[in-house]
DNA sequence: ATAACTTCTCTAGCCACTAGAGGATCAAGA
DNA sequence: TCTTGATCCTCTAGTGGCTAGAGAAGTTAT
């Protein structure tokens, strides 16, 4: 007889991804996977098409990408004819977003490493950090 | 008559600082600013200390310390004789965590940016952007 | 038969807030 | 005095992206 092929079970399509089993039946809840069948015992059962889904947001969660963002572009992986552009877009809009984050915490750490340069002065009532925490003019970094 | 000091409503308080007067209220539920004293009405009152220590945590959570840091830096300011190096530690080791996070994200931009370098070609058929998140081999950055 | 493993559902917790409901109080002007 | 609008109060629930744990039921290996 042919292989049969039988559905995964939760935990095969967790060690072949790399998502964590309550990952997937979170993502399952969010609607970002679907529904999976599910055997006569009630167990999930999934097939290839999961696990390329799953190994898809692996990879676009391991980038970076939001939830939200991952699930327009399964939407549009889904559909081979529409524009590549809207894919680019999400894509740039994230890169733009990960460089606002590289800049802000490059000023973070400017401001911090500047706190921590004169070194430990004995007590507190000397220290520079918490001197520089008290006392806002000693800082450049804020919100403004 | 002297200039009776009379307590700063919340909402004062908020002005000050710059910290949102929710936020304030949520400070003090978490124990991060203490239980503020209230007037006949009920409504908090405040005093210069509590500018002087919103404001610290303020300039702190600007920093990108976190809730327990601010926590154990408010404490060691409030003894004036401990050894600086406490504080100093909390502040070194919060700057290795900013300088990790940077170090991510800049593998992030490398591989976002990367992914693309093409630009568009037409539709999601054949675009780039789908391809490398659908295919693990093509990208480098996953947390391996 | 028994033990170990996996799966199920459900709830609650993490961080640092933010938003909103529904009500009380206050200050200033007509 | 009445009204308007600002401010204040408490309480609950939501954000993102999971993670942890309880308690029960089913599966697999010896």
């Amino acid at each position: 007889m042919a292989t049969k092929s039988e559905g995964l079970p939760i935990g095969m399509l967790s060690r072949r991804t790399g998502v964590k089993v309550p990952t997937i039946r979170y993502y399952e809840q969010i609607g970002l996977m679907p529904s999976a069948p599910r055997t006569a015992s009630n167990r999930r059962s999934y097939g290839s098409a999961d696990v390329d889904r799953l190994a898809f947001i692996r990879h676009a969660r391991a980038l970076g990408f939001g939830i939200a963002e991952i699930g327009e572009l399964l939407d549009l992986a889904g559909h081979p004819d529409s524009p590549c552009a809207d894919a680019d877009a999400i894509a740039r809009r994230h890169l733009r977003a990960i460089e606002a984050r590289i800049s802000r915490l490059e000023a973070l750490r400017t401001e911090v490493a500047r706190m921590l340069e004169a070194g430990p002065h004995g007590s507190i009532g000397q220290c520079r950090v918490i001197e520089v925490l008290a006392d806002h003019a000693l800082c450049a970094a804020d919100g403004h």
